[in-house]
DNA sequence: CGATACCATAGTAATCTGGTCGGGTATCAG
DNA sequence: CTGATACCCGACCAGATTACTATGGTATCG
């Protein structure tokens, strides 16, 4: 079970925008500096955009800014916009599939683990990581 | 961040062996019979019997048991073996690969979170799920 | 109007997933 | 001893995903 890059660009992305979080739009370029190739990173910039977690500037001197103050984005919320919620298999995220969930212990346990990781990671914020 | 089927097929078949725990070997196609595709469940049961979660009994009237009581075994011992331990990508894994590591808070808070994570899993043992 | 910079879609090589297949080897029953 | 049972192991394979790259478009500033 591990993060794929796109969760760990991500992490870089929003870290890098929360530490200029008042200094107006930041650049493609700028931000990919931390060490992320650009045109990879245009397309998760725009699953952070679609998700509400930034907003773009067009034009020239725009940029990306994070949409909310940075005590109120968490890592659950970088972490979902990149990679889709955590879930166990398709199981999990499906009621239908297992015919026999209510007497299905393995799903209970995993639900209510699921739960808790959830937490852990909404217990961070971005100020946090600063 | 979600799990593979090998995961879930892991602790479905651990699962089941705990269920059985004192009734000698349970052969592959009764394993399998929880909705697991057999030869596939061969090589999960494989990763598991080298990560010492399991031993085998080969010939006939063969088949698999838990190597330690249900209660010594945890989620977590489960998803590693079948999943490889938790890690961001290949860099915490990897020392080296983050040059300015001590500097980089995003590093610092994952580590921190995947400890978390981990005791998470490790607090739910088999005999728990039953 | 043209340079800057975001937006969107498509392609692509490598890897991973979720299997299947075939041929071993160990053990027990008769 | 022999055959049936059942684990062991490596190879193979189609399809999905990952991590990018490429190309062309659109908005905005100066």
């Amino acid at each position: 079970m591990r993060l794929s890059t796109r969760g760990k660009y991500g992490l870089y992305a929003m870290h890098y925008l929360a530490q200029h979080e008042h200094e107006g739009p930041q650049s493609l370029s700028r931000i990919a500096s931390v060490g992320i190739p650009k045109q990879y990173l245009e397309q998760l910039l725009g699953s952070l955009r679609r998700n509400g977690l930034i907003h773009s500037v067009r034009g020239a001197n725009g940029g990306y800014q994070i949409a909310k103050p940075s005590e109120e984005i968490t890592v659950l919320d970088i972490l979902d916009a990149m990679e889709g919620p955590l879930a166990l298999s398709d199981c999990i995220a499906d009621d239908r599939c297992c015919a026999k969930a209510t007497k299905c212990r393995v799903r209970h346990t995993w639900e209510r683990l699921t739960v808790n990781i959830n937490r852990e990671l909404a217990s961070v914020s971005l100020k946090d990581m600063l």
